[in-house]
DNA sequence: GTCCATGCAAACTGTTTGCACGCGC
DNA sequence: GCGCGTGCAAACAGTTTGCATGGAC
């Protein structure tokens, strides 16, 4: 764990930017947790280990973990966003309209969209988000109110 | 355009709805634009035909208009929303991180990924968004600032 | 010791809501 | 005329920012 603290603290050094421990602790939450935070969440996990942290200092954070992209910031919908680290492989989020339950789940097809466009286009493309949304198992049969004619 | 207007008040009525003058006007505007407005962006065009019109009718006619499926809404990541009248065509978009360009495109091969998904999961799929973000043609020599490591 | 990062509170943006009036039906 | 929809302003949620203090280097 500390070993990797010091490989963090060097890549810090390099931008010219401190490895404080609000940044240490925001990063263990975001590691620690395998689900989708938003910043209140982190915040509230964080104050557990570190009652003085100011939610001003996690939003800061954030903003400087996913600009040296060591999150990745989600729009799932909800009018506020959710935060996780990063993994390795890209994956995707469906959404239940109902529950709001999210299921993660990997599609390869995307890298031949990826491809298509940036040639058609003559972009670069360096991130992708699917978002799919409907009713999960549970909820199918309820599925009444606020959907398209 | 009176007769199609006379269609959307008969989808109105049925479900206990009024037509009003600003309802009609919100939609037309969203049809005669084929960008992505900002509710602002409706707010100022539709203030052009009824400078009385508020920015809350705005809103609440947005919402309505999403529920009742006549426009979409999308999250491009800016802290706010953008809305556009629904295509018959699922689209979707790519956003340049630099200039903040937008490009639509097409992607059938997303139905198969959504099937994949509903099969395995038993999930019904209502909506998908895909939205790829990346540095367009004419900014991919400068793409310098807050990138991933 | 230098200067970046923090905590606090206030500001700000985008959106929603309570209420009395007005208009579609 | 009944009741939904509107305009206005205030409230609200999520996020950002100014400033003085504190901590990393």
């Amino acid at each position: 764990m500390s070993e990797s603290r010091d490989m963090l603290r060097e890549v810090f050094r390099e931008t010219g930017r401190r490895l404080t421990s609000q940044r240490c602790l925001i990063l263990d939450v975001l590691e620690a947790s395998d689900e989708h935070l938003d910043a209140e969440a982190v915040y509230e996990l964080a104050k557990d280990r570190a009652p003085d942290i100011s939610l001003a200092t996690v939003y800061r954070t954030l903003t400087l973990l996913r600009e040296m992209g060591f999150v990745e910031e989600h729009r799932l919908g909800e009018g506020h966003c959710h935060y996780e680290a990063v993994h390795e492989e890209p994956h995707y989020h469906f959404t239940c309209r109902k529950c709001g339950k999210v299921i993660e789940f990997d599609a390869p097809l995307i890298s031949r969209i990826r491809r298509d466009l940036s040639q058609r286009e003559g972009v670069k493309i360096t991130k992708a988000h699917l978002h799919l949304t409907g009713y999960c198992r549970d909820c199918q049969d309820r599925e009444t109110s606020g959907d398209p004619v």
